[in-house]
DNA sequence: AGCCTTCCTGACCATTCGGTCAAGAAATTT
DNA sequence: AAATTTCTTGACCGAATGGTCAGGAAGGCT
């Protein structure tokens, strides 16, 4: 008896979450070329025309996940915000951006994949929200440098060694991998990762010693 | 008249040399996927059938290009060789990644790419070649933390972070350029971000002040 | 109960793709 | 120049893919 009454509006909002993370699964392991509405309708538990009953099309999927994943990475942006220094701000950023690899490696992925291939369907997003966001962090990180807080650095190319190192332990999970002896890293090898890293871009920096 | 004759051994060289490099082209801008014979077929100006008289198939074809990657990749490993230290070592590695980032970006990305996918085509290169030159180079970099010429840091993650921060300019160069209001980096740009990258890596593992 | 909106799904279709093939054109060899 | 090997290519094929659609099931509203 008892099956959980669920309303429409849960419905719609279940089986979307559902193809969501089939979707953001199933495109990250095959990219968006290699990916297949029957895999993702598969890998959901759902039939195939069912999908594309909420999603018209898999372009339309496909920006929906990469729209997602921006969401989740701005997020981890908040820790520069009310930082009182580099060394604080700088270090917070590190550990979420190591931490959301670790939790949302799929994700990571999926925007490699789009970025590398010319973003050809989020380039609005990049031109728009990811230039606004860079902007900002760029005058913080001067700000902090007029301060003589840390080295005179080119705030934009140590965004983006911040950004790959931490995300290479997403995207190249798998080489990481199969270094580590084909095993998995375990709680213990995150946190020397995330202490390695964060030890070569702060000192780098001047900001520890 | 002397259309240069060409003997046929030559003609076979140099018709898998045309294909390679629009395969490579190809396969960098839409991934294994979304990459077709026909358009490699005519990037490379060569009927579809012709290609497929070269490279019996895509699978064929595409190992031979990531294996060609694979090679231009482990030559930048000599950088760390000849060298005295770490100071001189591994600036030369990071100039030297940084200059096939800049010359090669869309080899890099079909590296990337197969490895974000699982490197379902080049596992056995990655368990062989890569985990042995990998050992060998950590074997170097403990020698020089042992003899005290940089710090204690964990080597695996030092490569980690020398190669992500190296190859995101060839991974992430849409994004680059995007956040380089739109224009490709010029010779100054690459001149800063060598330094950047090298300042921050160098410094972060006191080998430099 | 009756009506309406939302949801579900098997069958179907047009297109595209990787790969094949046979017939011939060019070189090379004998 | 005959024979042989290598290269070239248009036409073709089976399989797979993204997307459609019509008909029905299920839940909500009056």
């Amino acid at each position: 008896m008892n099956v959980t009454p669920m309303r429409k509006q849960n419905k719609r909002r279940e089986n979307e979450l559902l193809i969501l993370q089939a979707a953001e699964k199933v495109f990250s392991e095959a990219g968006f070329g290699g990916a297949t509405m029957q895999l993702i309708a598969d890998v959901a538990g759902l039939p195939k025309a069912n999908v594309h009953y909420y999603f018209t099309t898999k372009e339309a999927l496909y920006r929906q996940v990469v729209s997602n994943i921006f969401d989740v990475w701005l997020k981890a942006a908040e820790s520069f915000e009310d930082a009182s220094g580099p060394a604080e701000g700088i270090g917070a950023y590190i550990e979420a951006k190591m931490e959301i690899s670790r939790t949302h490696p799929a994700g990571s992925k999926v925007w490699a994949s789009e970025v590398m291939h010319g973003a050809p369907i989020i380039q609005d997003y990049l031109e728009t929200a990811l230039v606004e966001w860079t902007n900002g962090r760029m005058t913080v990180i001067n700000q902090w440098i007029a301060d003589g807080l840390m080295d005179p650095i080119s705030p934009r190319h140590l965004l983006y060694v911040i950004w790959s190192s931490t995300q290479h332990y997403a995207d190249f999970g798998h080489q990481i991998e199969t270094l580590n002896d084909g095993t998995s890293l375990t709680d213990d090898d995150w946190h020397v990762a995330k202490t390695a890293v964060k030890q070569i871009i702060l000192k780098g920096i001047g900001v520890i010693s």
